[in-house]
DNA sequence: GATCAGGTTCCAGATATCGGAACCATTGGT
DNA sequence: ACCAATGGTTCCGATATCTGGAACCTGATC
């Protein structure tokens, strides 16, 4: 069980801080104390490298060491960041409230979307009690022509810089219905924004079926989707449209919460001293 | 009133890697969007320093953007990572032991909790040995507005806060007892702020009673819960009441733990081998 | 006292950070 | 329409940090 690095561990990220992040990451999940050693098997970084990293951690009270000097566990204050994390987070705990209204209303798995880095990038997710579910979890990511709320976001761009975007990402064929021609997938976009929700018929998963909608914002583009995904088993378009108003619904409510925390008061006395 | 970085915000370290956790405190700490040039603001750090940090964070998945580009929200993979430092963080410890030792003094099954997304969860649990007892597991999750410690986490609430999270929370019903409407529920918030501990008298789970406090943070608000749970047939809110002193000790000594106190902790730890 | 499995230190290159300054992009005011 | 002003973004040379192979400790074990 030496280090078989080339396919074993691929954990870690190309900047140092996002090395120290997925290394953070790695020591969440460890439940009891854990060594350099260990740490060297499970990641596969070198040794020194490690050992810098865990002694930085340390000296950062994030870790503490016990008295053998070998065994590291979690320390004091990465607790309390956790803790912390955690603790204000009202944004996200009212949006999850609203979307799982939304999965007990029309029974179905839905989840919050956002644009980010030219994909879709699932932000929280609510799954149906059906047996029958496709698992996406948050923090994944979808391209953005083949996703609904991808083609909304697309939609609301301006044409220079959705053009800028499309041009730069291939569009790769996922099932048959993906959109793959240029002109086909701009009318699509042009019916979407007339519209103000999408369909994605098939055209990244087969046999998975969703609708989307925005989170209205008023003062311009919107970063928040919000959509319903089912099996076609369950699901057709007609059916999904009627689950449109309750969609529509949710949305108004998370733009609702999105705007009151724009409210820029800084209310971080809390940590003052 | 600038930069005034000399007394205002020694909020950093002296490596690179320290520096980004100590930035990683502050987002921590904020409970809605922010802005880069708030942060500049507030940590002292120089615009384009803080630019490229919270740009690799972004890439990370550890923040987004809203759509205008300027604001920022913790992302769902710091999320995870939040959710996972606490869950792994329970077997080894003193805490545990603390935990033991209570479930031994008042003969009743215990939990340590903790808020997450606007719901209550369960860190650790030790049953007690009486052969009629509920089953719930840590990892397991129950809504605020219905449970001892949710109570209690909302209680230390800023008002905004507690009501950007309950507005969008529908407050279900699970039993007669649960507390659904608004105003009721807001005044036993203010009632359980005052006394400093909490019921649950069969407000979630039919037959459960349970009680809890907060294990006690100087600096700021708590997010370790601890509470007894039992069968009425074995539980009344006098009885209850009379572990109360029991309850508060081992709340303290885990507040001591969380705080670092090796002293504490080597006592705790006797105890338990 | 030889061996070994870790942990620790060295150090020269490769790399990332740092932050002042200049550059954009949106406001908001006149 | 124009001109601030505010806040985000990009540049880039100087600097500090990170990197990781190799050598070096250290305490256990035989």
């Amino acid at each position: 069980m030496t280090t078989n690095r080339s396919e074993m561990s691929r954990l870690e990220g190309d900047t140092p801080a996002q090395r120290l992040l997925a290394l953070l990451e790695v020591i969440a999940g460890k439940d009891q104390f854990f060594t350099l050693q260990g740490m060297v098997e499970e990641t596969g970084l070198p040794k020194p490298t490690l050992h810098r990293m865990l002694q930085q951690l340390e000296t950062s009270g994030m870790l503490q060491r016990e008295a053998d000097g070998r065994h590291y566990s979690k320390g004091s204050r990465l607790r309390r960041l956790a803790e912390s994390l955690l603790l204000n987070d009202t944004v996200h705990g009212a949006r999850h409230a609203v979307l799982r209204k939304l999965v007990d209303d029309v029974g179905e798995s839905c989840n919050i979307t956002a644009l980010s880095g030219g994909e879709v990038l699932y932000l929280d997710r609510v799954e149906t009690s059906a047996p029958l579910r496709f698992y996406l979890h948050p923090g994944s990511r979808v391209p953005v022509h083949c996703s609904a709320s991808g083609k909304l976001f697309l939609a609301q761009m301006a044409p220079a810089q959705r053009r800028r975007l499309l041009n730069e990402m291939s569009l790769e064929s996922f099932t048959h219905n993906t959109l793959v021609d240029p002109e086909a997938l701009e009318a699509e976009i042009e019916a979407v924004g007339r519209q103000g929700y999408a369909f994605d018929d098939e055209e990244f998963l087969p046999g998975l079926l969703c609708i989307a909608v925005l989170a209205p914002n008023p003062d311009g583009p919107s970063n928040t989707g919000l959509a319903i995904q089912s099996p076609i088993m369950r699901m057709t378009r007609d059916k999904a449209l009627e689950c449109l108003p309750a969609l529509q619904r949710a949305a108004e409510q998370i733009a609702a919460i999105n705007r009151e925390a724009l409210s820029d008061v800084a209310q971080a006395a809390a940590g003052e001293r």
